[in-house]
DNA sequence: CACGGCTTCTACAACGTGTAGAACACGTCC
DNA sequence: GGACGTGTTCTACACGTTGTAGAAGCCGTG
């Protein structure tokens, strides 16, 4: 199974959450905050990794690299259950003990997406 | 999120299939089969290990040690699932990528846990 | 052509995991 | 009771992944 460090995951969340592609320069503006300053470079590696486990591309033509996602957060998370769920020998015992635990008011969501029609 | 190696997910599946715990001894035969043979202190040393990461418990008592599991692995596994749905900011998002994968008999039967009467 | 910004290469430390030898504990048999 | 054998703990190391960044290379603009 694939999986992302600590960072790798921060920069992932981030270009999540942008509407556009980030720079590496972008991306280590976004992180500064909650993180200590990183060098240029490695934001760079950081990203070059991610592309290389594929969950970005980047466009080589522009000047400073524009880098994008692969996927919606939400479906690499989804992904991610499957392939949880894909591992077990007894899916449907795994699906019946997730199910049992999630909340009433999304055990409702559920029911609606299931169904078909289901908002967003 | 606490993550397992190849070795030590085999040795839980191990653990997982016995209806009664095991030995170091075992595990390594049960091992055996497929994969080359291990000396019994790296068993022991990976039984330690997962007994660390909360997996196993072991009876000190008993003289060769027996080793059990603290959970099933369905649980572990819907366990995993939910720490996924945790760590992702729209819930509901990921929710809906994810049964949209699902077969049409899981649906089937995911409408049917929804609906209640489950056993634990 | 030199400068400055950007990217790529190379490097290294910390950590997790697979792997096992050496040393130690303890019950049993002569 | 001491030696032996079985089983456990300690210590160690190699290898891959991740965080971190300097040095070197590429290229357009003044």
């Amino acid at each position: 199974m694939v999986t992302l460090g600590e960072l790798e995951r921060a920069v992932m969340d981030l270009i999540w959450d942008s509407p556009s592609p980030l720079t590496a320069a972008d991306v280590r503006d976004g992180l500064g905050a909650a993180r200590r300053d990183l060098a240029v470079t490695t934001v760079l590696t950081v990203l070059g990794r991610l592309e290389n486990k594929g969950f970005l591309t980047r466009d080589r033509a522009a000047r400073p690299h524009q880098f994008r996602a692969t996927t919606t957060r939400s479906s690499h998370m989804a992904d991610l259950m499957h392939q949880v769920l894909g591992a077990s020998s007894d899916r449907q015992a795994v699906l019946a003990r997730f199910v049992g635990r999630v909340s009433a008011d999304e055990v409702d969501a559920l029911r609606r997406m299931l169904d078909g029609a289901w908002p967003r």
